[in-house]
DNA sequence: AACTTGAGTTCCATTTTTTGGAACACTTTC
DNA sequence: GAAAGTGTTCCAAAAAATGGAACTCAAGTT
């Protein structure tokens, strides 16, 4: 096995509350030798993708990374295009807005803009959360065809809670639903009281997908700002879904029963 | 040479003008074997570092690194205020604000925020620039005693334009004023036309230090609202001094003939 | 249709790294 | 000052990386 397969581990181990890593640390959840762990952050370091935290044992991610990072945003156009739509949006209606894509059966955030409003929703990039049971990941799942999205879970879903889709054919009748309507919404899913609605779009040219979504506590939010969201999103997306010629691209389609409050 | 140093080589490869990489850019950026490159990227990205785009044969950062890359700020918990900071500046006075940090000689900005004017500053993010010859970076060196920073230059300096500092001791002299003033500006030095001020603040605790920027075409700020874009700085980079206790900190402390316009 | 060029991949014996157990050092804690 | 916790160094065995050359594949070009 490559250095590289486990340099890449460590650098799976941060995560949003693990924000720099010791050798014990690398032992315990690595399951790895110490002398290895002591050698490979030394390395790591020394090859600057990670930095030691002042001058203790710590070590956390190196500006190296911090800079290549970005690089992906601009790489992955679609993501920066999306980026600059949710934020216009967050800072338009004051609630936490992130944008996600889909890696396998997980979305994850890539940037995330926080709300202004005393209750808002705060997002942790980077963590993995279920694709099926977020409304990211079915506004991303519902670009596959009902087959790939089945090959997708072989062993069925494993719902995180009531509200999410409890079995395959659950989510796919969502997925026809935000294919019909143009965006997807979860209330209460992956987290107690939080509403969300998203939209996907993607660029052929790249094959990049992406979710947009804006993220509120569905308890201050009125049925007529809802509407409003959702339209800025289901806008927005369009505009880049023109821009990137994205064929898939489900437009929004509010029914008469919303669209009349 | 381990295999971690050439894929840290391949990182460096990305830059503000480089978004993806392939097989020959690698031959040719870091004259290694053909084979090498082709097996390094493909490990790369089996490893989840790298990402083809879309099926081509072209190479660029992963989710993985853009995630990782994140953290980097959250880790360095002062960068996160100080893009607050400055971010906040930005969106009041509508010019472009980033932050940066110091590896050796070498300033490179690590957030940025675009301005909204139609003539507006645009900085290229994790390109290294020269410290001595920027504003962001004077502010840091002046951190720094004279000894150490004659310790960084054992070979003189090479000035990049005739504004910026032409030795040694003109350098020196610059950061003496800026220690008294609480500021650095730096004017048409790395690009013609943009004026930049900058103050610098640290973290004893980690040992991280930054500097929070403001950068304008020196053609549309008029006298006053270059003091308030410095004063605006100033009381930011106080306040998170403050919170970190800062001791090397040195207060903005406009002369007379400034404040009075 | 055959030829050339450019880009990327695979093969293989040789060289170089990596591995992990154990001993060693250094700090805290009791 | 012993004990526990944490990180580093050493070593021979095992595994991975190297680079030259042969190979594939796709686009042009004659």
């Amino acid at each position: 096995m490559s250095i590289l397969s486990a340099a890449a581990d460590v650098l799976r181990c941060f995560s949003s509350t693990r924000h720099d890593v010791t050798v014990t640390d690398l032992v315990t959840l690595l399951g790895m030798p110490k002398s290895n762990a002591s050698r490979l952050l030394r390395a790591m370091r020394d090859e600057g993708l990670l930095e030691t935290v002042g001058d203790s044992k710590r070590y956390r991610p190196a500006v190296l990374l911090c800079r290549v990072g970005q690089f992906y945003r601009f790489a992955a156009s679609l993501v920066d295009r999306s980026d600059a739509v949710v934020r216009r949006i967050s800072d338009a209606v004051g609630h936490t807005g992130y944008i996600s894509v889909r890696r396998g059966a997980e979305v994850m955030g890539v940037t995330a803009h926080s709300g202004r409003h005393a209750l808002r929703v705060v997002t942790t990039i980077g963590d993995g959360l279920p694709a099926f049971a977020s409304s990211t990941g079915r506004a991303l799942l519902a670009r596959l065809s009902d087959d790939e999205v089945r090959a997708l879970y072989p062993n069925g879903l494993v719902p995180p809670s009531v509200t999410a889709p409890q079995h395959i054919d659950d989510l796919l009748a969502r997925l026809a639903l935000t294919r019909r309507e143009g965006y997807a919404e979860s209330d209460d899913e992956a987290v107690r009281g939080v509403h969300a609605v998203s939209v996907a779009v993607g660029d052929p040219e790249t094959g990049d997908e992406v979710a947009l979504c804006i993220s509120f506590p569905a308890a201050i939010v009125e049925p007529a700002e809802r509407l409003a969201i959702i339209r800025s999103l289901g806008e927005g997306a369009a505009e880049i879904a023109a821009l990137t010629q994205d064929k898939r691209f489900y437009p929004l389609n509010l029914s008469i029963a919303e669209t009349a409050p």
